[in-house]
DNA sequence: GTGTTGACTATCG
DNA sequence: ACGATAGCCAACA
């Protein structure tokens, strides 16, 4: 088992379905983290650029993708999602057929 | 040990 | 529906 909270954020990562997405909040209580979605919003940011974990279907709880607008991997994370179906509405996912949640 | 930071969330006006 | 505010929690200086 993965004693550091990071790796638990990575395992969390590797369950989400192509497709989906989930929340800054689930991610963190699937990771044993409670309510702390700050940090695997940190966490993300720290990411490698070329990791193979699907960080770009994380959201936050508006639908919205959470990154600056300013951020280069924003328009990327938006490309991949659309890529696998996700369907983006005046920049916004409608939640409630593409949120994923075990 | 203390205070600040942030890819967040729920609540309020 | 939208912007401002307060609350949360781990990492960092």
């Amino acid at each position: 088992m993965s004693n550091s909270p990071q790796t638990a954020i990575y395992q969390v990562l590797r369950l989400i379905p192509a497709g989906k997405v989930v929340t800054y909040g689930e991610v963190a209580k699937l990771a044993g983290l409670g309510r702390a979605a700050r940090f695997v919003g940190t966490t993300l940011r720290k990411l490698p650029k070329d990791s193979q974990l699907p960080w770009h279907r994380v959201v936050n709880s508006q639908g919205r993708i959470s990154l600056p607008d300013h951020h280069p991997s924003r328009k990327k994370q938006q490309d991949l999602l659309a890529e696998e179906g996700v369907v983006f509405i005046n920049g916004r996912i409608d939640l409630q057929k593409f949120l994923w949640t075990p």
